[in-house]
DNA sequence: GTACTTTAGTTTACTTTGCAAACCATTTGC
DNA sequence: GCAAATGGTTTGCAAAGTAAACTAAAGTAC
């Protein structure tokens, strides 16, 4: 049997979910010094907007669902990387602040993340890498056109003691 | 803010995340009327192999753990589209063979996964594709040299009633 | 202004998958 | 022949998505 070959044939999200388990778990090798769970993609978006950030927004942006926002946002807060202000322009939604220590452990964040992202690209040229990156959001282009169960899949790190 | 920018520094991870959920959230729709969950790789593996197939060898050739194999095969053996046999060679194991009742079902299977394996790289052309299959195996090769965390990532169906 | 609908966020309960640890029955290595 | 490794199982836990029901606030229509 060529395996080779057959790797073609399985579900491409199969090979994307093994990539996403290996990608979270170096990344969280490097940054098992934080405190900070696996959301440091809600951390980097709080920082970057320059907008006011609601829950809704990071939850839109980011793919994530708005029950497991709550729970995230519970954890930061705990953490004390955030805080939930009351938004003046709608008192339904909370803005949501990055603090002086969610700002200290970016640099970490924002260093791993972008080492990480270039490690795993190590053997391609920066035309590939182009090429792949604007593969992965035609993908999600075309994903998005077509009719979905709703799905969860998600990754999560085993509680390193 | 650019944002479109800011989606190169997000942890490549992410992406592969959602993109995942996107995925199995098409498949699954299309393949509803079956009930085989999201296992369709397992059987597919099944099937291809020309070699008898131990539930080791499935774990490790998709990458699943074992406790989460036993609970596979457990749900395809209740559904009997695979059976369990002693394995002659070897006491401790099994050898896992399809059934006719899974058999039955791998067309649908292959022909659905076959579709969308195209359909999510509608807009790429055949070398653009090529060169992302290379490189995913690259970043696969190279997450695997990377020292890590044990991490899991999965996605799971929502249950249709 | 009153009533209906939508939206932001929360809570609860459930699902799937990975991991860890303990375990049994074998097989392998010395 | 005995210790160590291996295939598989079980149990218990963790994270994240979903659904459904809920509150409070906003928006819309009349």
């Amino acid at each position: 049997m060529s395996l080779k070959h057959f790797f073609d044939e399985l579900p491409l999200g199969r090979h994307l979910a093994v990539l996403t388990r290996l990608y979270y778990g170096a990344l969280n090798r490097r940054l098992s010094h934080l405190e900070i769970d696996r959301y440091y993609s809600v951390l980097m978006y709080i920082d970057r907007s320059n907008e006011p950030v609601t829950q809704q927004m990071i939850g839109d942006f980011l793919h994530m669902d708005k029950t497991s926002m709550v729970r995230v946002i519970d954890f930061l807060v705990e953490k004390s990387y955030v805080i939930r202000e009351q938004n003046p322009g709608d008192r339904r939604s909370y803005v949501i602040k990055i603090t002086q220590g969610g700002r200290d452990i970016l640099p970490d964040i924002d260093l791993a993340v972008a080492d990480l992202n270039d490690r795993v690209m190590v053997g391609l040229s920066e035309e590939e890498r182009a090429l792949f990156q604007r593969a992965l959001c035609q993908i999600s282009s075309n994903l998005k056109e077509l009719p979905a169960d709703p799905i969860n899949l998600e990754f999560q790190p085993n509680p390193k003691k």
